[in-house]
DNA sequence: TTTCATGT
């Protein structure tokens, strides 16, 4: 059934994408990703892939096993997905599965080769170039981090797209603390099989002087590309009894001290689900998460 | 080890 549900919003994706595609190239002449799944004919009815064989169909089901966290602008890559907000020109989320295997690197990979670019696929108004985040003082931060996509070079480039950048303080956040949190989620591979990882922005409300709560955030480039206020990991580990474990982290986009330890960025879930407007692993049974943040249900 | 930007 919800192989059914994926399997019609992959159809619905393409669709749309395909009728946008085809009407917008007429005037803008760009390039659109694979849908979700590869294969759509009308007359077919889909069939869930249950082996990992190569094809992105059924990586990309790997991946959202438990859900899309919301469907807006949904791009998939062969390794992560994404879901892109137009207004802000950064993504709402990213989504990623990494297991042991996975994030190995390969020795042929070398990330020095891979560029930062636009990314064709999302309409002009609503892109991010290069040149906006020139000069701005801020990092191209990736969400779905190219360290994950280490074991084959047309993965690591494709984290390279501008769409999955966020504007990041770069000295202590970008390059420290939050490159330090996602060294963390790498290593829990090494406890556990399967882990899924959701990565995006939040602009978090503060109190000004008047004494009323607003979201201010500050914006780059020719094309107002925001810049987030905070950051947000929400991380699933599958344990090896069918269990699950979930931690939920909020940085905030600043210098933040190397001594703090990763483990006082943790924020209950559902504090992230309400601010950034998605819900995480829907489609997994809350009965089946033991832990959250390191603590027992 | 991984993140990046910038100056030559």
């Amino acid at each position: 059934m919800r192989n059914a549900i994926i399997g019609g919003i992959g159809v619905i994706t393409f669709v749309a994408g395909y009728i946008q595609g085809k009407k917008e190239r007429v005037h803008w002449n760009y390039d659109f990703h694979k849908p979700i799944f590869g294969k759509v004919l009308a007359a077919t009815p889909f069939t869930p892939a249950v082996t990992n064989n190569q094809p992105t169909t059924s990586r990309i089901s790997q991946i959202m096993k438990y859900g899309f966290p919301g469907l807006e602008n949904i791009r998939s890559f062969d390794d992560y997905v994404l879901s892109y907000d137009r207004r802000t020109r950064v993504a709402y989320w990213v989504f990623e599965h990494l297991t042991k295997e996975n994030i190995k690197s390969n020795e042929t990979v070398d990330r020095s080769l891979c560029e930062f670019k636009p990314d064709e696929s999302i309409h002009p108004y609503f892109r991010s170039l290069n040149s906006d985040f020139k000069g701005s003082g801020y990092d191209r931060g990736h969400l779905a981090a190219a360290g994950n996509h280490k074991s084959c070079q047309k993965h690591v480039e494709q984290t390279f797209y501008l769409s999955n950048m966020a504007p990041q303080v770069g000295t202590g956040f970008n390059r420290h603390s939050w490159n330090r949190l996602e060294k963390y989620v790498r290593k829990l591979t090494k406890l556990h099989n399967n882990v899924y990882c959701c990565t995006g922005p939040l602009y978090l409300p503060r109190k000004e002087s008047d004494g009323k709560n607003y979201v201010k955030y500050e914006v780059i480039g020719a094309n107002n590309v925001a810049v987030p206020t905070h950051f947000f990991k929400v991380v699933v580990m599958e344990t090896v009894n069918g269990t699950f474990e979930m931690e939920a982290f909020v940085m905030p986009n600043q210098p933040i001290d190397d001594s703090i330890p990763l483990s006082s960025f943790q924020v209950p879930p559902d504090s992230i689900e309400r601010s950034a407007g998605l819900l995480f692993f829907d489609n997994l049974s809350k009965e089946k998460i033991n832990k959250i943040n390191g603590k027992r249900k």
